[in-house]
DNA sequence: CCAACTGTCCTACTGTCACATGACAGTTGA
DNA sequence: TCAACTGTCATGTGACAGTAGGACAGTTGG
């Protein structure tokens, strides 16, 4: 797991890291029960306040993403949603929203769009694959 | 276009402000051309400074969806892109990404998030579509 | 011309972010 | 046991973003 910051990008450092942190575990880089950096050497290796870190992984927590627990480190828990379906479809809409207005902006196409939407998953589903293999070869 | 502040979201209002008219030109409830509503009366309407108004347009202007007169008022302005097609996509690409991942941690499967692109896609064509039947009956 | 509208600029208050630091509590292995 | 690690909390400080109010400048119609 490499991490980077930008800190000329305006976003903050603890919402770039969770971002990072979530981005990782969906491409398959970390899985769950693997145990995350700990705060106090990322936070020297990153160039960054210790609570700055600290704060993305209580952002983390907050989230369901990962459990933290004193003494021993952070840990990615298995995914896992509280909500229902049709709740967990409706936060999926809006984020997709603010991308088909940005498409309807940038003057793409419908087919232009889908065909992006397809391609960005199947992206990501392939990272993920990728590491299975990896994991594979190590095991074996 | 009616327009509507949350103020517990906590994103900042200006950026609600400019998204929402963002995706009123998207929907086709403000159309090129066309006044968007005075500085200072939208201020009053939403209970908000009329600095932050401005604001919301200064940033519609810098990202060229909006054209600012002093003295005059503000126009939507027919949609445009600066940039070329593949930085357009690129650009897409990114904000994408971000409903990927958010789609693995809420568990949606590949077809759950297709089906929902092209759902919301083909909803907001349909709201344009409709403007355009309304304009219809208008002239008509 | 001037009143009433348009957007713009300047200054100030407030909250958030990030940093630095110190102190504390749970865990682990020598 | 104790040293070295883990995360946690409270404080103060500086920078900056978001918001706000007053004063200013361009435009228009009576």
């Amino acid at each position: 797991m490499r991490f980077a910051i930008n800190f000329k990008s305006g976003k903050p450092v603890y919402l770039q890291l969770a971002d990072q942190v979530k981005t990782a575990a969906a491409s398959g880089a970390l899985r769950a029960g693997e145990s995350l950096p700990s705060i106090r050497p990322l936070a020297e290796e990153l160039r960054v306040n210790r609570n700055t870190v600290a704060k993305a992984y209580a952002e983390l927590e907050a989230q369901g993403v990962i459990e933290t627990r004193a003494g021993k480190g952070c840990f990615l828990r298995t995914a896992q949603s509280p909500l229902r379906k049709d709740a967990r479809r409706k936060a999926l809409a809006e984020t997709l929203d603010e991308s088909v207005i940005q498409a309807h902006h940038l003057l793409l196409s419908r087919s232009d769009f889908l065909r992006l939407a397809q391609e960005r998953y199947d992206a990501l589903a392939h990272a993920r694959a990728q590491r299975e293999l990896e994991e594979e070869h190590e095991r074996g």
